[in-house]
DNA sequence: TTTATTTACGAAACCGGTTTCGTTCTAACC
DNA sequence: GGTTAGAACGAAACCGGTTTCGTAAATAAA
């Protein structure tokens, strides 16, 4: 059908192998038929098959992007990150999500080891009890990078930020704006960046002679529905928290609603702090105050580390660990009259 | 270096052949040969390689997404739509940005023609004054869909919302709510959509009996800072519009952000209206009104035809066109006192 | 018993670039 | 003059599945 390196050679009478190293500007053919080679193939459009060419090469030029999903802040700027970097270097990017859902993260995976991808960039969804799917992959020999939700249990490079310290910082805030029912939602109990997180949390309340209140702990799953009762039942006790905080996005937007629903006021009635790249969290009502991951910043350099292993021919990937400190964006709901 | 069916064909003295056909279940190999290649295969953990398939069946079950950006809530929702379908059929997704900038958009379009995506879902960037790159890969005979930013200089199935009548009802509820000057932001000039909207809204003037005011007719380009500044200067004028039609969600929050700066109250100095998929509208301080997109719907609409068109052989891909109406959420940067 | 058909499998071509390994011819060197 | 080095190009193997076609054996039909 389309036009093949064959057809040209013989319309040009040449060998296909003189074609394609001609095309691949080889030095072992001469000025002058290269330049043939080149206007009759641009003449005839041609354009080479990727798959033969990746068939023979083992290389795709593309990479992975697997992650939870893309209506968070923090990932559709991460992927922004990743994008660029992937665009300069000639790859191209695939987006996969998981939906929070370890079965898709696995059957995901698992497709992988085809060969459809040369690397891969993973924010492991929250299910993660087990992760012999990401053994297996790199097993393989396939390149992979976590960034922001890695994988503990896997000796791999990392992109993370201080999530220990961002928790401390964050119920630090709210205690020195007077909270002394600091809450803490958390997601699948599974997750290493939130346990650090939550970690930060209690050490935040430990250091400020306050103790861990089970029932300020609240975990929380990926089913919508689920968080936004839980949440309404904390924020409809009697001894509801006088401050939260949220180590999700999509977690603390639900105690806006459920704020407005209950017609609490944030920040008399609770203050609010949540772990967010939204870059519209100054014109909530109330402006949200945020620990804000450099997402962005996050997502290049997880691309470029995976880009390091996939260039070096030796594969001796070294496990990296980058550590990019998030900033804490004081705003109106955890003010304090 | 990893296993392949000649390796299993030699490891268990079959032909090539036989291994290939036991694997796809063929009827012309008996049940015992094809449980003594499966479990060989299941063993030694065999993965076909899917550069090779593909070059033999000329399919490669990718299927690319072009949009402007991912931080914009229409299409990060529908990128999930489209997401849900292609992996209920088995294909995957390859998300590519053009950041509304033709260029990138050309070079993403020129590689498809490698035969990189089996087909394309896009929604074309801000300066499409020039669309031979999206003929181009037409020629090519490359099934490609339009949904939301359509092209409408070309033949293909579009998936898109009501954007006249949309412009009409946004621009029509401004003026019921007292809106005497209305501004309208459009996005670069050349963007059907847009236009479609921006007819809407004249029309809606013209019905109330008002005349369209150049210079309530703002536009705005892919340039953040550029468009800040245009619309802080058109809201610091003394005839400064009492009511604005927020064409793209970036630029109705870019409104609120102006608002703030100038302390202008929404919606008592000025109402505003956007299009928006943003869930957390009801959230923002005040609750943004607006014309929401059923991104979702779209997307998984979108992505329908376009396997419609990969499933059916012959290549007489009819140009349909689905409409799929927007809704007007009222919220308080319309409210009246 | 002979012929037709089905079953089960193998050999080899094929998809379209890439790469290795010649081969020819010319220029250069001792 | 004879040998060598290098330049320019061709033939064929190769990447790893897929598919076509052929064939032997077994079964069914005549």
């Amino acid at each position: 059908m389309s036009i093949t390196i064959r057809k040209i050679a013989k319309d040009l009478r040449l060998a296909v192998s003189t074609v394609s190293k001609a095309l691949r500007d080889s030095h072992e053919i001469s000025i002058e038929t290269k330049k043939r080679v080149f206007e009759y193939a641009q003449k005839v459009d041609y354009v080479p098959n990727l798959y033969a060419s990746s068939l023979k090469k083992r290389k795709t030029g593309n990479i992975a992007v697997v992650l939870p999903e893309v209506a968070d802040s923090f990932f559709s700027l991460a992927i922004n990150g990743i994008e660029s970097v992937a665009r300069e270097k000639g790859y191209h990017v695939m987006v996969y999500l998981t939906h929070e859902d370890l079965m898709r993260e696995e059957s995901i995976l698992r497709d992988f080891r085809s060969g459809r991808v040369d690397g891969v960039l993973i924010s492991v969804s929250g299910g993660a009890e087990s992760n012999s799917h990401i053994h297996d992959l790199c097993a393989k020999n396939i390149p992979l990078v976590f960034f922001d939700r890695v994988c503990e249990g896997i000796e791999a490079a990392k992109v993370l930020t201080d999530d220990f310290d961002s928790g401390y910082k964050a119920t630090e805030h709210l205690i020195s704006k007077g909270c002394r029912k600091v809450a803490f939602l958390a997601m699948s109990e599974n997750l290493a960046i939130i346990n650090h997180r939550q970690r930060g949390y209690e050490a935040a309340l430990n250091a400020y002679g306050m103790q861990v209140n089970k029932n300020l702990l609240i975990y929380c799953s990926n089913n919508e529905t689920d968080n936004h009762s839980l949440i309404y039942r904390i924020l409809k006790r009697n001894d509801r928290p006088d401050g939260i905080v949220g180590s999700v996005e999509k977690l603390t937007t639900t105690v806006y609603t459920v704020c407005n629903e209950l017609n609490l006021q944030i920040p008399q009635d609770v203050k609010v702090i949540g772990f967010s790249s939204l870059q519209i969290a100054s014109l909530l009502n109330p402006s949200l105050t945020t620990i804000t991951q450099p997402a962005f910043e996050m997502g290049k350099t997880a691309a470029r580390l995976l880009f390091e292993a996939l260039e070096k021919k030796t594969q001796e990937a070294k496990a990296e660990t980058i550590v990019i400190p998030s900033v804490l964006f004081e705003r109106g709901s955890t003010q304090t009259f």
